[in-house]
DNA sequence: AGATTTACATGATTTTAATCATAAAAATTA
DNA sequence: TAATTTTTATGATTAAAATCATGTAAATCT
């Protein structure tokens, strides 16, 4: 938790949302603070304290199950909000962790000045109910395709909705390095399985992979396959 | 579509949560019309034209899978409002359907109507970004025990889920009559596996059935069915 | 740099739950 | 009320994906 290194309050949600008068008071209330790869922000559980921005860097929100399993339910990058049990009923333990996958900056603001944001600026009160109506789609969808798409679909899925947030670097690859575990969790299968299925999407000339570096050569297969059956 | 049954006006979330001065403008706007048992409301691919609300009836919102498949998102009960796809980006398609369960009122509001509504009603914008949020959490649990739970841990959580939306009527039943077929699309399996699911529960005597009916008998089982291995 | 941990790779086996098949009962509708 | 449709019931079979087992490569920490 150093905090030398210093966002430049204008990059997150909170700070392109809210009216800029507020911004000074967004500045003097914040708390930044660095993160290496693997750091826990915080853990299923642990009590709310307040909520969360990336600056820099890419984090997992993902949700435990047993000891040694979990599904990644989404990624944050820079700008992107996470964290936001503080609102709604019951908010007083997070219910999912969050981890940075590389060392990063996080902005944090406790919970009774995020309430009073809300309450002065009714426009980011507003940008926050559409990012949850956008996320609670997502879920949908998501939920959708774990009860019915094969493996396969969803780790189609994935890979699309990561060019989608990340984007496609110069060389060609999905601009973020994802283990394969986490690419499985994110898919909501186990590492083999999601192994398998890439060797499979190799074969199949769909993609190619350079260690953790994943290039989408045939985007409408892909996407095919992230399609399957649910137009039937 | 008939047009005679009307809403008090004050049962819904809108009503409930919107300024008392507005409420004569959504006495004005609003579309009250009944429905019969299985009447599909909205249909996955409808071009999105306003909002709804339940009156009188349950509504089951689900999410298609092929021909013959779907995942029961959520149940819309007195008050609730559902189709809230109006809000967020590309909203210009239901991503999912709406199906009475049993005959009942509904109250539509259409798009224009709503946004106007959200304008003058922060208290009510913010009281639907709690709404949204405390959706997002549930479904981050649902996608997780979808990744990871096995039926039998599903089919116990969609029934306490049942229990705590529905209640337990005079006789103990859980208040909703749902077929096999949607208690199944609900938990996010097959109607034979979840048959075989709830004979299971039977023989251990952890609930009773008498038809659609279903007794919980024994909760503290039925909990730790629904919480198995997520604590580990 | 060496030691240790974490990630990758892959075959064999087992388990779970879906699929298929078929019949009876119940509910709805003509 | 007869006819049709929907829902319930249940066994047999298959398929998908998890688990288990084991070795190697790569990354990270002293």
């Amino acid at each position: 938790m150093k905090k030398n290194a210093q966002c430049d309050n204008q990059t997150c949600f909170l700070c392109k949302s809210c009216i800029k008068e507020w911004l000074p008071a967004v500045a003097a209330n914040k708390k930044n603070f660095s993160v290496k790869k693997g750091q826990v922000i915080f853990s299923e559980g642990d009590p709310v304290t307040g909520i969360y921005f990336v600056y820099e860097g890419n984090v997992k929100v993902h949700k435990k199950w047993g000891a040694d399993k979990e599904l990644i339910i989404r990624f944050a990058n820079k700008g992107a909000i996470f964290g936001h049990r503080v609102l709604g009923k019951h908010a007083t333990h997070y219910p999912i962790s969050a981890t940075a996958l590389e060392a990063g900056i996080i902005c944090y603001i406790d919970m009774e000045f995020f309430e009073a944001t809300l309450k002065v600026n009714p426009q980011f009160t507003y940008q926050l109910m559409l990012f949850f109506a956008d996320e609670l789609h997502e879920a949908e969808n998501k939920m959708r395709n774990l009860a019915h798409m094969p493996v396969k679909g969803r780790v189609a899925h994935a890979l699309l909705a990561l060019k989608d947030q990340f984007g496609i670097n110069q060389e060609g690859h999905i601009d973020i390095e994802l283990t394969r575990q986490d690419l499985a969790s994110f898919a909501g299968a186990t590492y083999e399985t999601v192994f398998r299925v890439v060797n499979e999407l190799l074969q199949e000339n769909i993609v190619t992979t350079n260690g953790k570096k994943i290039c989408i050569v045939d985007n409408d297969k892909l996407f095919a396959l992230a399609q399957e059956a649910s137009l039937n």
